[in-house]
DNA sequence: TTGAAAGCGGTACCAA
DNA sequence: TTGGTACCGCTTTCAA
């Protein structure tokens, strides 16, 4: 029989002879009911089918349990893997993800401007193309904002959690010095993303730091189609780079197949190519990417943590977390001599 | 200035010098306002940054313009394709998402009930792991609910949505037959899930109007690290397979890998590998995996037209769609003599 | 067209 | 420990 008007705490009380107030206490974790009485309001709301109403029940208490997460394009493995820890982490400390995605072009502010009338807990943003005045707009409404994989321009005060994106793609630089390429290239994420700026920065400078040239930058917005043409335009130029160094490995995948495939190239012994987040794609054969890591998992608990955190005292100083990774070395790029551990059953890189 | 207080309608209405039931209804579409009270109150809450609260809107609607939808596995590339265009298409409409993830293994019921109690107008149950019986309670509290990439055992009245599971996999039968395959062998998803049942059923009946024997069945789980152990079983033993069909194309990514690169085979001149969805990763220039397409821009307009109706009409007759989709060929089986079309830009395979 | 008032389904305070 | 009651912020009659 599909009930059409929902069951109510009121319906439960009448039923179980008691007072409404005392069926919303027998359902408030630490609240005083005696054991008997207890017993008659939960048979009574079993046998109704009765399930508290979480809408009304935020409404008094102004918090919805909801915490709104901004994701933009999800054909890049890192976001998903990213989207399915954080929504078990926070199911796990009972609240939920209302999910928001944001088009890859475009303002996306006015339409996740509406997530706030939804009354979320708190705010995930992990798309580069919603835009730091909105960062701060939630933030002035008072709702919690976390930044993921990016952060926002000049230290507004803006908490974020990132990977190490500048010291991540120095590391890169020197692995492929170190590994002897003195031709290099960038493929080149979204222009105007925190996480592309600072690891296109980081390489820059350390190949300056290493005396060698800038590299060969080209466009590849994070795009695996974008990035196919990045490849082309690298390889079919009459100075192809001997190493590629993609701003995120979905378009290191474009590339690597692109360079096999359409140029006929051996990777890595006519090109070396390494990526960035080492999504799981990454350590298939296929593949053997070598990827700078981005601790995903940590990533997402300090995410968590820096929510709860903030729920809890809402005025809280705001921090800004950069997480370190590691250069996860496999058959993409060649080896230099030396530096090469194994750690947790990762081979990685480590210089000294 | 961080507001701690968020504004309401009341707040408007005084500084608007009108009633709180006049902001109410500035704020509603189809209201009858005098345009300069109108101008008024925009202007009043423009100034004080006024956002309608949703969460007490829907306590009287009853209405939540949210739309749960239950996931399993992200790894899969299939479900953050569907996810994405889910979302695109219910923000279209001025709905949200609430998501809910299901761990692969164990029961999410308990979990899942929860969803009911933050009053989602409507839910998409995308995971293999949530029971049929958790799909009749949902429908039993007047939840409109829509399987999606699966079907209830019986036909129990759950709405639902989904590729041709079973022709599908005839097809794929038909084509390796014709294709002058002879040992064939089918790496299973999850067992309990009406996805694999199918596909399983229609390869085997297929092979069998063909007079051929029973294909090998290897257990993987729709999981990658299950697909590579399934992919040893097969091709270390003593009478390997020609043609391998992969219930999903996550697992025969992992197989084609295992294949080339821990068994020393060549695809698709020493064996035939097809998955089924046609997910992005199918058609990179490592794999050119031959895949049956799933219409997923189609399903997931299925699935929101099935949710809307419902919503317009609770008592409208319950439907199962079943979308027809396209095998489409590319280079990681050996092709058959004829039936190859071109269409939309895709090779595909129709015969007769 | 406008405002007053009665809820929507709960929570939380109060006095009993 | 219990029940009564005043809200939470909004929508929706109903009169004016």
């Amino acid at each position: 029989m599909s009930q059409r008007r929902p069951v109510t705490a009121q319906d439960v009380a009448r039923l179980a002879g008691v007072s409404q107030s005392a069926v919303s206490r027998c359902f408030t974790p630490g609240a005083s009911a005696a054991p008997q009485m207890r017993e008659r309001v939960e048979a009574a709301a079993r046998s109704l089918g009765y399930r508290p109403n979480l809408i009304a029940r935020s409404l008094i208490t102004r918090r919805s349990r909801i915490i709104g997460v901004a994701l933009g394009y999800l054909h890049n493995q890192f976001y998903p893997a990213v989207l399915e820890a954080l929504s078990e982490a926070l199911q796990a400390i009972g609240y939920q993800v209302l999910l928001f995605t944001a088009p890859q072009e475009g303002d996306a502010d006015p339409r996740i401007a509406d997530i706030l009338r939804y009354q979320v807990d708190g705010l995930v943003l992990a798309s580069a193309s919603l835009s730091s005045r909105l960062a701060a707009e939630c933030r002035a409404s008072g709702v919690p904002v976390v930044l993921f994989n990016r952060t926002t321009a000049g230290d507004d005060g803006t908490e974020s959690v990132s990977g190490d994106n500048e010291a991540g793609a120095a590391m890169i630089a020197a692995f492929l010095v170190a590994g002897g390429h003195r031709r290099l290239a960038y493929v080149a994420g979204l222009e105007n993303s925190s996480t592309n700026r600072d690891r296109q920065r980081g390489f820059c400078a350390a190949l300056a730091a290493h005396g060698l040239a800038p590299p060969r930058i080209v466009a590849g917005g994070y795009d695996h189609t974008q990035a196919q043409r990045a490849a082309a335009l690298l390889f079919a130029s009459g100075d192809p780079p001997d190493a590629v160094f993609c701003a995120n490995d979905h378009m290191a995948l474009a590339v690597m197949d692109a360079a096999r495939h359409s140029h006929g190239l051996r990777v890595p012994d006519d090109v070396s190519i390494i990526g960035f987040d080492d999504t799981a794609p990454a350590s298939w054969p296929s593949f053997s990417l070598t990827s700078f890591s981005q601790p995903v998992a940590e990533m997402v608990a300090a995410t968590v943590g820096l929510l709860v955190a903030r729920l809890a005292d809402p005025d809280a100083p705001a921090r800004q977390l950069v997480l370190p990774g590691a250069l996860v070395v496999r058959g993409s790029a060649r080896l230099p001599a030396r530096g090469l551990v194994t750690e947790a059953g990762r081979r990685i890189w480590r210089p000294q």
